[in-house]
DNA sequence: AGGCAACTTTACCCATTGCGCAAATTTGTG
DNA sequence: CACAAATTTGCGCAATGGGTAAAGTTGCCT
């Protein structure tokens, strides 16, 4: 990677960092763009070419957080089959990474709770992702990937995900992220016609 | 209902299907706040009293036919049990309405996928029926709120949802949608564990 | 009927935003 | 070192959301 992409990520990433502490202190509203522009030291007219709007500079961690997720489904073993792969990626994530990221993590889902702006464009994000991840499970099932099945799976897996956080949060994150979220993953996998 | 009240959910009405119309014909983007307002008789201030953005004027019909579905959900007799209880209501609410509703919910969610925005939007508004539907759940299980169990049963429900109509969508509505909708609900009571 | 209180619509205004454009600056390479 | 490619920046503009207060409606009471 040359100077000139990492540079580039690195003024992301502290672009990101700036709008996150200031929503934090001021709240999401109280924010301008100028203001976050400034606290990055670089133009109104930057920020555009970084993001398209607060909202995505406030969330950019969590696009990250998910493409790592799927990155790390596509590691798993070859032969494992579909349902297993995406738990067991899920709980490698979350024990990859110490409990000052689940912080960040609660942090932002906090936000996107209390703000419709952040929360649409959350769940916008975690839909196209969506797709990619039925790809996966597709290959891994032997379907195709338009098929109902592999697409289905892949929903109910980021539904899960998305309760066990906002479970998480309203305990006050009194157990363990991790804990909850296979609760939640086996919930789901569980059959819910006879209830 | 007074004369008051029905007047402004006749003008609501107006202003969303001047809204859809006029973003169908131009294409989202193309379509101004003001334009809105001209082909509905309003004022451009008295838009922002009825819709918070375009996004939301093009997607009131969503919104309408979800609290449909949930009053749809709360008339399942007592004694039903959860999941039987939301398949049904949902097959009852495709059979209520005819195709031409369908065809016009078809034309609102191609948009949707085309367009970030809208579909940010949509997804919001999805997010907030969760948590009606998760209660409606609760109380036909016997179990809490704030409990795990049934904010899964609601995500996965809607989800099924979702998926059965993007599905419906990219086989280009060669089967009807509620034929559709039954097999990702089926798909998503069967148990994943095992796959 | 008339009038008064509550509510809605409207016009005017301003801060903020997203983006096109072109000039200035920085970076990679031969 | 020079030059092409990419990035940053300033400027401008149309669009937007929402505050405020005036004008117009509607509901209700006597």
């Amino acid at each position: 990677m040359g100077l000139r992409e990492r540079k580039k990520a690195e003024t992301r990433q502290a672009v990101h960092e700036a709008a996150l502490r200031l929503t934090v202190e001021l709240g999401f509203d109280a924010v301008t763009v100028e203001a976050v522009a400034d606290a990055a030291n670089i133009s109104r007219r930057t920020f555009s070419n970084y993001f398209a709007g607060k909202e995505d500079a406030v969330l950019y961690g969590e696009e990250q957080r998910i493409q790592d997720l799927v990155e790390g489904i596509r590691r798993r073993p070859a032969g494992e089959r579909a349902w297993p792969a995406l738990c067991r990626a899920s709980a490698e994530l979350y024990a990859a990474q110490g409990k000052e990221a689940d912080r960040e993590w609660a942090m932002r889902t906090r936000l996107a709770r209390r703000h419709p702006a952040l929360l649409a464009r959350q769940l916008a994000n975690q839909a196209l992702l969506e797709t990619e991840i039925a790809v996966e499970v597709a290959a891994r099932e032997g379907l195709a990937d338009h098929t109902l099945r592999p697409r289905v799976m892949a929903a109910a897996f980021l539904a899960a995900l998305r309760v066990a956080i906002a479970v998480w949060l309203d305990e006050r994150e009194s157990r363990p992220l991790g804990e909850v979220l296979q609760a939640s993953l086996a919930e789901m996998g569980e059959d819910f016609t006879g209830s």
